[in-house]
DNA sequence: GGTTTGCATATTGTTGACAATCTGCAAACC
DNA sequence: GGTTTGCAGATTGTCAACAATATGCAAACC
């Protein structure tokens, strides 16, 4: 198939992503990673032609990524106006808590019956580590080891639909999360109590309980950032 | 395109429609319905020139489509190759059915929560039929009144983002349901009784047992479909 | 003065053309 | 005979130009 000049082992890779990967394909990853890491404002317009010049490709490809990316819940498409970042309002990331809900529990479920010993192993590295943060309090740190911890589950529930579900949810739940969760501590210690039940109901295989704990967890969640969003002036060191 | 005499009444319909939906859309939902009905074969080449004759546009428009429902998961996309009408394996039926069964078990609790006195009847107006059908064994009104009760309680659960993701969930698994669902007759009584229950907690307001009994029923589905399909030589009256 | 109309500009929507890639077949080669 | 090589045709990927639409501002009008 391939032309047997492969001398430059780099170039190998390169030309394996350009085969695999259309421009349309690139930018929309691209663009996807931007928004989810925050590097355009809520609500901001994405303009075509500027981002097609920043990509170095044509508003053919950046047309398409865009139509993917609206069914991905990440902009919204205005005909004849523009594609804008997706926001989310409460009353939104309320129903979208919901539905995470129902997929975590299921995660637990099926989690706890194809989990194997090195997969707890690393949820107890993760839980440990989050147990070591429950002191310094970063909002930052957490937030990376509790996606880590999640996706980590997400993977050994062993389904592709339900991760390629999950991850999609929570992108669109990071769309809000990103400007709230990581503005409060006080809720960590609790968090990682029910992290630790978890691993603890998964690691002993038990499928109702496992099931019941990521359901209620993520529940609680919401109600933990409801409860940050009524005192709102919480100025205290806002690190940015 | 057309004249701008726009005399006659409908033409305001038809001139919201232009300026809600652009071409793209247009092509994105006609192919859509085209796939989900089953005009495609599955595994069927879509070629981008021939559908863009068809319905009257550029390629541009159908591309945009393309990569819409790629993401929508009704097509795969093969770099410089085509796309593909999505094939679904058992395997990935399987998966996807737990999905689905995760989904379901929120909208039930959630319908138990919302459901009003009208749309009680409108349940029990649909079950009613499907009883009635027990005896005549006609499988494709029964899989149309099957669709349309649980999309209904997907309403009824009055969370627009659990029925965007319930709706996507199903247009993937009818491209596997609908070869092999209206093939068996003789588990409709079962499954209309699993309905009966389902309404029966829905208005007695029940969450839980709403939850549960929606989580079960399509766990039972699943299974139902998997006897349906260990006795393949299923060769009576197959109406078609 | 406030509203409306009409243009100028910018942006999006669509198209057709061109480049790159794949597929199938036939000729050349061992 | 079987494999490889090299076209020829078809199809997809990308682009740049054109058309349609929205936006903002200024002039005209009441």
């Amino acid at each position: 198939m391939q032309p047997p000049s492969q001398k430059h082992p780099p170039a190998k890779e390169t030309i394996g992503i350009l085969r695999e990967n259309s421009l349309s394909m690139l930018a929309h990853h691209e663009l996807k990673r931007r928004i989810i890491a925050g590097e355009f404002a809520a609500g901001a317009k994405l303009n075509e032609a500027e981002i097609a010049l920043a990509l170095g490709v044509s508003r053919g490809p950046v047309r398409e990524a865009f139509l993917a990316l609206d069914q991905a819940g990440l902009v919204r498409v205005e005909k004849n106006r523009g594609v804008f970042v997706r926001e989310i309002s409460l009353e939104e990331a309320d129903e979208i808590y919901e539905v995470r809900a129902a997929l975590e529990g299921m995660i637990g479920r099926l989690a706890a019956r194809h989990i194997g010993d090195d997969e707890i192993a690393q949820l107890r590295g993760i839980v440990k580590k989050m147990v070591a943060l429950d002191k310094t309090r970063k909002a930052g740190a957490y937030f990376l080891l509790n996606v880590e911890f999640h996706d980590l589950l997400a993977r050994v529930a062993r389904n592709k639909a339900m991760l390629v579900n999950y991850r999609r949810v929570i992108n669109e739940l990071d769309l809000y999360r990103r400007e709230t969760i990581t503005r409060s501590t006080e809720n960590i210690p609790i968090s990682t109590l029910e992290h630790v039940a978890i691993v603890e109901a998964v690691a002993a295989r038990d499928e109702k309980r496992a099931a019941t704990l990521m359901f209620d967890h993520v529940m609680q969640s919401r109600e933990r950032l409801h409860c940050v969003l009524k005192k709102p002036p919480v100025r205290a060191k806002r690190d940015g």
